[in-house]
RNA sequence: GCCCGAAUAGCUCAGCUGGUAGAGCACCUGUCUUGUAAACAGGGGGUCAGGGGUUCGAGUCCCCUUUCGGGCUCCA
């Protein structure tokens, strides 16, 4: 029989032929490297049988992310060996390879606790498995056989996965085997496929330890999973442990402490403690928000903070936020903090009689909101219990939908572009949960995706996860670490308006109820600030720098032109700190380095006689001197411009 | 909220099998008056997160609480 190879040749093989054998034909270098082989685009064992005709790849350990995939999925299997090695009667649920590694699912019996400082010794043990290259062997069983052997060694979890791959099975294509994979003393259901061997394991790390909810379900046993990850040498894995090292370097709670942006305090949790140069860096960014906003048409609002909890019962958050909203009571009235601004906007809208010649009514406000967000899930800035949106809401005509679903996009990609982040789209969809008309979701679905066509933009479809009250558009961004947040927001409303029994009076002077877009582009200041000082590494660009510049006189007699220089960089709105330690030049330009100051500007005699100054860029060094007159002008000029 | 772990000076950390706290940086004072990444000397600073227990004796062992870290679930 014939195969064809990737780069076109045809390769003449026995009938039979396995992808072993393929790769042995071609030679006996491909042979020893082989992982695995891919058969008309499919990724198989080397063992398995090939058809006449069958385009063949042989991957390698040069394969890139599918040979890294199936190493890591080898090691996975390879844990789970150790691990029943070491704990008589754990038992065994799924280890797949993720990005970066993989992990194993185990319930461990009664009583045993696995923590990190356990991961020597189950370390040990993989590697005698590895040593003793265990070949991976494959197995297709019938169902009854598969589900008789994980009774019988009391496998709850793989009876459970067997009994529903069973019952998922389409009716004209049920599930009669399913394949075992058995290395040294281990044998797990598993789909396939993998190396041949345990021996091309040849760097590998056990890393965390977490809890994991069985199926992903809170209500389910929790089980321990046990995170590592693999590569083929150990070099890629030290450079990988190096990378991690790095990263957090970048971490936001560490730059905002050191560069002293924000702290926080056990008294608040969840809340961050804005210190000067935080919030300095917050207001640029809200005045950033505000110059979009203005010429798109919206105005800003301001809104209280605590409302009565019928306005939440009317919003529909009660029923379903209530666990998660501060409450408080005044005069025996349940009142609520406010989680979110869109009530408060609609009783706004509400004030008032409305015209359809006022529409699109855009209110914006960067509003207060606090969220008893469970204590488990608060990180840094990036999950937090007290924030503010860039948040606007739009009431308009069913008309006018597209346009400002658009017009919203437009904006959020105007922001986040100012930034250089990479950005995911989500459209999210109806969820389980929710309230209003299967009508209503199928349009307003339809609406967004439609805008996302229109606006030619990548997304996919994140099936179930839209609001309560309508499909959602997300952009997601990754911190340094690689998890990804939601940043912006467009989310499409047909109930809340209706609810609070909004109206505006059309062309055919009857009352009709407007549609609501809800937006944030930024999403939460806090989280954007947490991304922000990631994303930069602290070293923010010359507009956005809390302080832009520091003046450093190199002794006390030039303390006197130095405040001359602070005094003519703030007149022109620079924002500046002077040093007047009798500290070293040395010194000074070295702690100004560490805080990341965009410019330094270093003053002794001939500057104070030249009315100049000797500029230096951050992480460039010396730039050279300027007349005094014109670093200010440059300083204004790219704060103004956003251009540095 | 759930699982595992952690909490020692402002920060980063040391403190062996229990014998009542230490370093570097930062801070303060003095000397030095400095030209592009660390001048020198001295000094102050800790109820070892909080509470309870075991013990002659607890930073160290046990329990509870709080907060934080890594995940899971959740995220209007």
């Amino acid at each position: 029989m014939k195969a064809l190879l990737p780069d076109g040749t045809e390769l003449q093989l026995d009938d039979g032929a396995t992808g072993a054998d393929a790769a042995a034909a071609i030679g006996a270098g491909l042979a020893r490297a082989a992982l695995a082989v891919k058969v008309d685009g499919q990724l198989r064992d080397l063992t398995a049988p090939l058809h006449d005709g069958a385009t063949l790849e042989i991957l390698t350990q040069k394969s890139g992310e599918e040979a890294l995939e199936l190493l890591r999925h080898d090691t996975a299997h390879v844990l789970a060996a150790a691990v029943i090695d070491l704990y008589p009667g754990v038992k065994i649920s799924i280890g797949p390879p993720i990005q970066d590694g993989f992990y194993y699912d185990f319930e461990f019996p009664p009583g045993v606790t696995v923590s990190d400082a356990d991961f020597a010794r189950i370390e040990a043990k993989m590697k005698e498995h590895i040593k003793a290259d265990e070949q991976f062997a494959r197995e297709d069983v019938s169902v009854g056989t598969a589900l008789e052997r994980f009774v019988r060694e009391q496998q709850p979890y793989k009876v459970e996965l067997i009994e529903d791959l069973v019952r998922n099975a389409p009716a004209d294509d049920p599930v009669e085997t399913v394949s075992l994979y058995t290395n040294g003393p281990f044998t797990d259901l598993c789909r396939g496929p993998h190396g041949p061997g345990t021996k091309r394991i040849k760097a590998f790390k056990l890393q965390s330890i977490a809890g994991a909810y069985w199926r992903g379900d809170a209500r389910r046993t929790m089980l321990t999973r046990i995170y590592g990850t693999a590569f083929f040498t150990k070099e890629e894995l030290a450079a990988y442990l190096e990378r991690v090292e790095e990263a957090k370097k970048r971490d936001h709670r560490k730059l905002g402490r050191e560069l002293r942006l924000f702290g926080f305090s056990a008294v608040a949790p969840g809340s961050a403690f804005w210190l000067p140069r935080g919030t300095q860096l917050w207001n640029t960014l809200v005045a950033f928000t505000r110059e979009l906003n203005r010429p798109r048409g919206y105005d800003e609002v301001k809104t209280p903070q605590i409302y009565d909890s019928e306005l939440w019962k009317t919003s529909g958050h009660w029923g379903k936020y209530k666990e998660n909203m501060f409450l408080t009571a005044a005069e025996d009235r349940d009142m609520a903090v406010k989680p979110m601004n869109c009530p408060g906007h609609c009783q706004l809208f509400g004030m008032q009689r409305h015209s359809h010649r006022e529409l699109p009514v855009r209110y914006s406000e960067p509003g207060l909101l606090h969220r008893y967000e469970p204590s488990g899930t608060l990180h840094g800035l990036m999950r937090v219990r007290h924030f503010a949106q860039d948040d606007a809401h739009i009431f308009c005509t069913e008309e006018q939908v597209q346009d400002e679903v658009i017009g919203c996009l437009d904006l959020i990609f105007e922001t986040l572009g100012r930034f250089g982040f990479d950005i995911d789209i989500e459209l999210s969809t109806r969820p389980e949960n929710r309230i209003g008309s299967e009508e209503m979701w199928d349009r307003a679905e339809a609406k967004l995706a439609d805008a996302l066509r229109h606006q030619g933009l990548e997304y996919r479809i994140n099936e179930g996860d839209g609001a309560f009250y309508g499909p959602k558009i997300d952009f997601h961004v990754t911190d340094s670490l690689g998890r990804s947040w939601q940043l912006g927001t467009v989310q499409l409303d047909y109930s809340m308006p209706a609810r609070f029994g909004l109206t505006y009076v059309g062309a055919d002077d009857r009352e009709h109820t407007p549609v609501m877009i809800h937006r944030a582009a930024m999403g939460s200041y806090e989280r954007f600030i947490g991304m922000l000082i990631e994303h930069y590494a602290g070293e923010f660009p010359v507009w956005l720098s809390p302080v832009q510049a520091i003046v450093l006189p190199i002794s006390d007699r030039h303390v006197d032109y130095a405040q001359e220089v602070v005094a003519a960089l703030q007149a022109a709105g620079v924002r500046v700190d002077v040093d007047e330690r009798t500290e070293s030049v040395g010194r000074k330009i070295r702690d100004a380095e560490l805080q990341k100051y965009p410019y330094m500007l270093i003053l002794g005699d001939r500057e104070a006689e030249g009315r100049e100054v000797a500029a230096r860029r951050h992480r460039e060094g010396d730039i050279g001197s300027f007349a005094l007159t014109d670093f200010v002008a440059r300083v204004a000029e790219e704060t103004a411009t956003r251009s540095a």
